[in-house]
DNA sequence: TTGAAAGCGCTAACAT
DNA sequence: ATGTTAGCGCTTTCAA
């Protein structure tokens, strides 16, 4: 029974209402060249029947499939999955479906899931790129479908992206650290090869030298930015001794692992140094993190992403835009004034 | 240019290999009457005119569209973002793509989450119910299309579903405080109106009747857990003394909360009480945190209800099962031996 | 206002 | 081994 269950079609309709499947589809679709008459009558029986609409077959004629594809390293990753979670929202409030496919961070994937969501037709497709130099050897698809980059910074590409500055990012950082009277700021876990990271330490290091401070960077020889990757490269350093009155971290996992080197060799932050996150992941928010860190402001990203895709969809001559969003500060508890 | 992209189709490539059109389908499908050479030809000038299978028309066809529908409530949740991402990475695995709709925990979007993947052919659904009520209304959508539902311990329901034994779960959580010596246990944050917190509340109950413990708790009139419902729950209760040794969280979320209240109120963890937790939520393995609680297996039960799923699409006769996941205690620090 | 018919890209049954 | 053709459910001319 179960498996059996031919669904009922237009041309169902039409029969039981005594129209051609035409008239049917006419009506469904809110033509206004149909009687008021007929109209009620074939909307009642529709419910009645339990008619639903086949938006696959709809697809194939209308040339349009009111899928967007987003194309992700991960899904289950802070920052990812809130931003997942604003775009699912705002195209559904469009008349978009979402179509997610992991690529975890697999160029591989990162091909086979373009070609699997063009395949469906999908009217458009938001990227997460798993890096910078995933980017490449894609370009052929972007010609087939809209395609809007989210999250990173790819100055060079002519397609639209959206992105958080990170490069004003960290320039917040240091400038805040310095109002607070910081004039020793480790940059902690700069990562090369990440696009991202290359444009926050850029900052770091544009506020350094106008503040005339000292640059001085721990780079992250770690394939991703983690807990576990902060905590190797504090424990590290607090071997020797303590240089600096702030610590300055790529990223907030980097910035817990250090409190967890910090918990672990009895130093105390704020008291013993100040501690800065970027991201704002939602971690940093729990009692006893409580980070002070640079806000992505995801749900921005995230509706700056889908609108500049749907204009894109709207009016196709539209031009390629990059937009920047603006990256905020979020004072906690991990940084104190000092005199110096 | 972008928009008058006309997408190569079988025929296109039939005609420039000269063959009918149904040859290249054989050939694309990979039919074995069909001789080595014109497969070869067929293969290269395909790749050659970058054709694309057009799996919208596949679907159509075939009556079988390859997408599997996952309904929840929200993406951006750490216990439900690990499903989503499990869930997909094992059916794109099983050649099938993934369609996700955000319900917002509104029984509404629910029922619109159904009839748009059912319009949209889904071979499948696997749904996370917002809450017990919410499976109401949504029985005529089970008979269309296989249902797996993730998550709720459904037990009157007779469809698939997959969950975790959340009534063994608070078992082995109190039995472990009874093996540390723990004897006054408090069971904090039980919500009425949700099937899963009743379960746990009941293996609470369960456990401290056969240890010969009594059963203190203390509900929350909180709509959802969190991180403040369970800080105010222990506010309150820190008001008075301290008549308990452990406090037992209905969830991870509130044992956090927990902590912050604790911390302001000068009570040290595991010291002045134990605290355990349940969920095992990203959040609780992280330092300073720290929380020892019971760990619902996602992994395991995203491919429980996938493989569910999939046996169901692969054999419709299968018969709806029913299957519990074994929960397991993650030990860390926030609880301690005591002598009573 | 309604109906008839073509066709979207593909598969599969039937011919050859 | 390959070609012909019907048809999946729908929208959209074109006619009536």
């Amino acid at each position: 029974m179960e498996s059996a269950k031919k669904r009922v079609t237009i041309k169902d309709v039409a029969r039981v209402v005594g129209v051609s499947y035409a008239t049917v589809s006419r009506a469904l679709s809110g033509s206004p060249e149909i009687s008021e008459e007929t109209r009620q009558r074939i909307d009642a029986i529709c419910r009645e029947m339990g008619y639903m609409p086949n938006s696959i077959a709809r697809a194939m004629v209308m040339r349009r499939s009111q899928i967007i594809g987003l194309i992700m390293p991960s899904i289950n990753n802070f920052f990812m999955s809130e931003l997942a979670d604003c775009i699912e929202t705002r195209l559904r409030r469009a008349g978009y479906d979402l179509m997610v496919c992991n690529t975890s961070y697999e160029p591989r994937l990162e091909r086979q899931a373009f070609e699997l969501l063009i395949g469906r037709q999908a009217d458009g497709i938001i990227f997460l790129p798993s890096g910078v130099e995933s980017y490449k050897g894609l370009e052929a698809y972007f010609a087939q479908v809209p395609v809007v980059i989210l999250g990173e910074n790819l100055r060079e590409t002519p397609d639209s992206y959206v992105s958080v500055d990170n490069t004003r990012g960290t320039r917040i950082g240091v400038e805040y650290l310095y109002e607070l009277g910081h004039r020793r700021i480790l940059y902690l876990g700069n990562r090369k090869g990440s696009m991202t990271h290359g444009l926050r330490a850029e900052g770091y290091r544009q506020a350094c030298r106008e503040l005339g401070l000292d640059a001085d960077m721990l780079d992250s020889p770690f394939e991703r930015s983690s807990v576990d990757a902060g905590y190797t490269l504090a424990r590290e350093y607090f071997c020797e001794n303590l240089r600096h009155s702030a610590i300055f971290c790529a990223s907030d996992s980097l910035a817990i692992g250090v409190m967890k080197a910090a918990d672990e060799a009895g130093l105390r932050i704020p008291e013993d140094f100040s501690l800065m996150g970027f991201d704002n992941i939602s971690f940093s928010a729990l009692p006893r993190i409580d980070l002070t860190t640079i806000n992505q402001p995801e749900r921005e990203m995230a509706e700056a992403g889908v609108d500049m895709l749907l204009e894109r969809l709207r009016v196709p001559e539209t031009e390629k835009k990059h937009r920047l969003i603006e990256p905020d500060l979020v004072i906690r508890s991990s940084c104190r004034k000092v005199e110096e």
